[in-house]
DNA sequence: GTCTATATAGGGATAGAC
DNA sequence: GTCTATCCCTATATAGAC
């Protein structure tokens, strides 16, 4: 979605350098980690040279943060339309949120793990452009909504659980679920998360 | 368990040098990562110099080795014990580990989060090692045995899903729930283990 | 057990030719 | 848009005095 890569013809055009680029530091950051990744170790996989990198982007830091933005982006529309909603529908609109959220690690979990594996990283860099712009992340976001002592103790746990246990299925336990169809590893999660969420009755309109 | 810091007469030695680099060093790991921290700061925390730290460990590596064993640990009789039951008994035995489990992660915070913020460092660092002696890592065994085809993939999610929602609810959530009672969190987050994990009928024994 | 001084390597980043 | 060459800095790690 971040990427517009079919032409009008349908037709797959080469991506650009700049997008192959974020591909291969993807991969990289995810594997080895940000830290360790050189721009060398980037630049020989593209088969060019460090120097070529500063053409199209900055700083090894701008790379980092294109990437985390996208990230940003897939969470962007379903936290908008969770702060439009007061907190008592807040708590009924999650399990559909979820349900959401496990296509969309599905389908970028590589951005997911990026994200957790270099947790301190990305804050770090996003610290840097918060001292510049004064624009709020779409975590700070999303903990400002899960924070809110309007919503019961109950409910906060069982949402925060919820995520943990997408991420932990999805994401962390890579490999341990390698053998399983997608598809069906999905199904086999939202009956979980239905179990979590849906245990309890209604939150009362008090 | 590593640290055997109490004398018999129960008071509190100051804890040798080697201990408060450790401490140290895991505060540090945990926020600002451990690539990014250097022995400088270490050594300036401590009040000491970068050389001064070669005496008690021979390499950078082997800090944070020492405070990955101290996790390891921790979760090791937890796995024998699984390991000594066969594969249905493992389904059945799940629900109480979880419950020591939540004791321990809060115990232990930090530990925890030093694993999952340095995914890749530890990595890294166990690979080194594993070069050298071909001894298993807790998280090599703990795959193996969610891996087993032998447990109900049902089974297996519900498994790897509540160790999710526990880590992403005690740890990764931190902040989240900085101003509820830890005892009182702890009680809820049982229930939503519960709801996971006993939503199902018992594991036929064929 | 801790210090100063130093070896050595590799990183990010820039200048300027092509 | 990509190259070579280079600057500068910081990091780990070691040597050897105290």
């Amino acid at each position: 979605m971040p990427q517009a890569s079919t032409t009008a013809d349908g037709a797959q055009p080469e991506p650009s350098t700049r997008e192959r680029i974020l591909d291969i530091a993807l991969a990289l950051f995810v594997e080895q980690g940000y830290e360790k990744t050189s721009l060398r170790d980037i630049a020989t996989r593209l088969g060019t040279t460090k120097a070529a990198l500063y053409y199209h982007f900055e700083r090894k830091q701008d790379i980092l943060l294109e990437l985390h933005l996208r990230l940003h982006a897939l969470g962007r529309e379903a936290l908008e339309e969770l702060e439009r909603l007061d907190d008592g529908q807040r708590v009924d609109a999650w399990p559909g949120l979820i349900d959401r959220l496990i296509d969309q690690v599905i389908a970028n979990r590589d951005l997911v793990l990026l994200h957790q594996r270099n947790h301190n990283a990305v804050e770090q860099v996003l610290d840097d452009e918060r001292n510049q712009a004064e624009n709020e992340d779409a975590g700070q976001l999303f903990r400002r909504i899960l924070q809110s002592p309007a919503i019961p103790l109950d409910q906060r746990v069982r949402m925060m659980g919820s995520l943990g246990a997408v991420v932990g299925v999805l994401a962390t336990g890579e490999g341990l679920f390698g053998d399983v169809p997608i598809d069906e590893l999905a199904e086999q999660l939202r009956a979980v998360v239905r179990d979590m969420l849906g245990a309890t009755e209604p939150a009362p309109s008090n």
